[in-house]
DNA sequence: CCCCGACCTTGATGTAAATCATACAAACTC
DNA sequence: GAGTTTGTATGATTTACATCAAGGTCGGGG
């Protein structure tokens, strides 16, 4: 896998030269994960920043009696760890290759000269983070308050969003992203299956009738 | 008020010149809002964003069947409306006064103009947003899963490290923040006020030992 | 091929917290 | 200072969901 085509690929960089990339990719490591393990845990001191290049990582918090919130989850050509870098706190969350994967691996200083040299890329930053802000503010009110079934269906549906119809997770990490338990989100998809809603097997949910999912996460049916 | 002072007062604009600013100062605008009153509501399309000058403001989402989350609470100084200004996208939640209040209102167009040519002042921003989705994402994990009396301990602590001993907020306000209902707010404050932990008369919380308010927030006293 | 670990499924039971109901007190207003 | 509104307080009842428990199925590794 070629450094410089992944840091193209990616909307950070999209602005930067050619030239301007070269430094960067003469910094950066390329490095590999097996599904499972960590690249890095909460509370560590931020080191570096991350480019994913191939596989998927979740970004997760761990709570008390081994509870886990999903807080993110990143494909190719997305970055993350960078709110610890940017502002050199510790990592406020782990992250876990969610399936074997490899990212581009730029140190914290190189990282944030490169960006305070470039306005645009600032710019881009700017862009992703509120990007992330505005999806994180609106998970927080989906979480607060609503039913749970209600919560499951716009997990599905905002990770459809960005995903399309394939979601490849298993029941444990949906229920981890909707604030529920694994066997509240076995149920309700069982059910979502039964209407025709979705199809699933193994770590995979397909979105079957979008429009119906729509009207669950929605609300309730109105009375009257 | 003088808005140039208003400004420098903010950590976004601290960098800018006596000179820059000038241009921002003619170009805004001062607004006064009565407790209550909206600023803007959501899925509007961003006209301007705003940099408050006093009074309390907060950012919130609503629900089905009356019920709101608050999503933010601003004080002097603070900016708020930059994410859908920045993104050019709907904002994502309506902004209500919350006492009466005083804000510096800057159209889209210049502020993103004056951003991008002041890079400076765009690093402080990747500043503001990393921040921001820090505490948004760290607020995702305490509301899923744990416990209402741990989530409401958090909320609280939250806030002090912000606004330090004395909240001024309404139980509701309290309850909308934590994801939980007036009535569980009221009746667990209640507890805390008979272990002293906090003492209140209306819209006011005053947390005064704060070291068993940690320990509430931490986590269930471990069996064993 | 058979075992084992990871994932999924379903049922029974308990409980935390929402909901419904009512009341009182402080602050604002006419 | 009587009347209204807004915030606080508590009790009784219901319920959504977690928890506990047990079994089934898929896929990969020895």
């Amino acid at each position: 896998m070629d450094a410089a085509a992944a840091l193209r690929r990616s909307f950070l960089f999209a602005s930067a030269s050619a030239v301007e990339l070269a430094e960067l990719v003469a910094a950066a490591e390329e490095k590999r994960y097996r599904a499972g393990e960590y690249v890095f845990w909460e509370a560590d001191q931020p080191e570096r920043f991350y480019l994913l290049v191939s596989g998927r990582v979740k970004v997760v918090k761990h709570g008390s009696q081994g509870r886990e919130t999903v807080v993110a989850f990143f494909g190719p050509g997305e970055i993350f760890g960078e709110v610890a870098v940017l502002e050199d706190k510790p990592y406020p969350a782990s992250a876990v290759a969610a399936e074997d994967a490899a990212a581009l691996v730029i140190s914290r200083e190189i990282f944030r000269d490169f960006i305070e040299r470039h306005p645009a890329v600032a710019m881009a930053m700017v862009g992703i983070l509120s990007a992330r802000l505005r999806e994180a503010q609106s998970r927080l009110h989906d979480l607060s308050g609503e039913r749970v079934e209600q919560r499951l269906a716009r997990t599905l549906e905002r990770l459809s969003s960005k995903l399309g119809r394939e979601l490849p997770f298993t029941r444990q990490d949906l229920a981890d992203m909707s604030g529920t338990t694994l066997e509240t989100t076995v149920r309700f998809l069982s059910r979502l299956k039964d209407g025709k809603i979705i199809s699933s097997k193994r770590g995979l949910v397909v979105i079957e009738d979008a429009e119906k999912l729509r009207l669950l996460a929605e609300g309730p049916p109105q009375p009257g």
